[in-house]
DNA sequence: ATGGGTGCAAACGATTTGCAACACG
DNA sequence: CGTGTTGCAAATCGTTTGCACCCAT
């Protein structure tokens, strides 16, 4: 008996107001917005989402409030090198992108692919690992065939 | 009977010059410089380094080394997310990092605790990963002890 | 001569911050 | 009521780029 989603939001949202943490609209927009938008998103991307029913938002809170949801786990941040940071909603389910370092190419995985890898560092180094979100670069399956290997620029 | 570092190392950079790349002294002083401070280096860190012997050293030029030296698989790029990347030399064998978000200690983890996980997305999604280095944050060991699980900031 | 590399300085632009007003708990 | 948050605008600063000159081929 799994619960839903959303419940298992809501109790995560009830956990951080009973430790005393500050639920603002604000926060909750960027929260919405990440969760609606799905997917990487850079902040100025969720600075529209926002906007679109908040025209006030101001994209210096949509940074203070994406920094937030980061420490409370809600949102992970990624940089894919691309000059701008990406975030994503962090649902039950963790998982993680192969992009392609020549078509660009983006292909998702789910974390039990990670898994042995953080028993072993903990097994092994007895650290506590906190992958919330992991980019591989490579090359995929197109670009393997289309040309010969060695070559990765 | 394995060759040495430095053996290898002048074979690849013949190998550079038979391609007809530029090697020029500029390129060898930042290779140099990457490989004498060992360990990440910003930019600006190998700027100095090469300073010393080439005052006229430039940091533009630093970069532009660097992003050469990135593409010849001769040095690393990673971002620890300290608002500056963070560039080193890659010898023979790789290796990774566990960070401590919490007191920043840092420990080196050879390539051979990742080869499972590269192995897996070869077989599984036909994907040649390329993993020049990998930096794993989360909380070590005396950090663990030192205070109950579940904060991570 | 020709294409690329270098030095210099200026531009860039994503992210951060100071501050006063304001809202939440 | 007090501490933390927001909005606004300006600052930050690591990295990139335009351009003229120089080098190696």
């Amino acid at each position: 008996m799994k619960k839903s989603a959303t419940t298992q939001q809501e109790a995560h949202l009830a956990a951080l107001r009973a430790r005393g943490e500050r639920l603002t609209p604000q926060r909750l927009m960027v929260l919405d917005a990440v969760r609606e938008l799905a997917g990487h998103q850079t902040a100025e991307a969720i600075h529209e989402h926002v906007r679109a029913r908040y025209p006030y938002a101001n994209l210096a809170t949509i940074y203070r409030a994406l920094a937030w949801l980061k420490e409370q786990v809600l949102v992970s941040e990624t940089d894919l090198g691309g000059g701008q940071i990406e975030y994503e909603y962090l649902g039950e389910s963790r998982h993680h992108h192969l992009v392609c370092l020549r078509c660009g190419h983006q292909q998702a995985f789910g974390d039990e692919v990670v898994a042995p890898l953080l028993t072993t560092l903990r097994e092994r180094f007895d650290f506590e690992p906190r992958i919330d979100h992991l980019a591989i670069f490579g090359t995929c399956r197109h670009c393997r065939a289309a040309a010969p290997a060695g070559a990765t620029g």
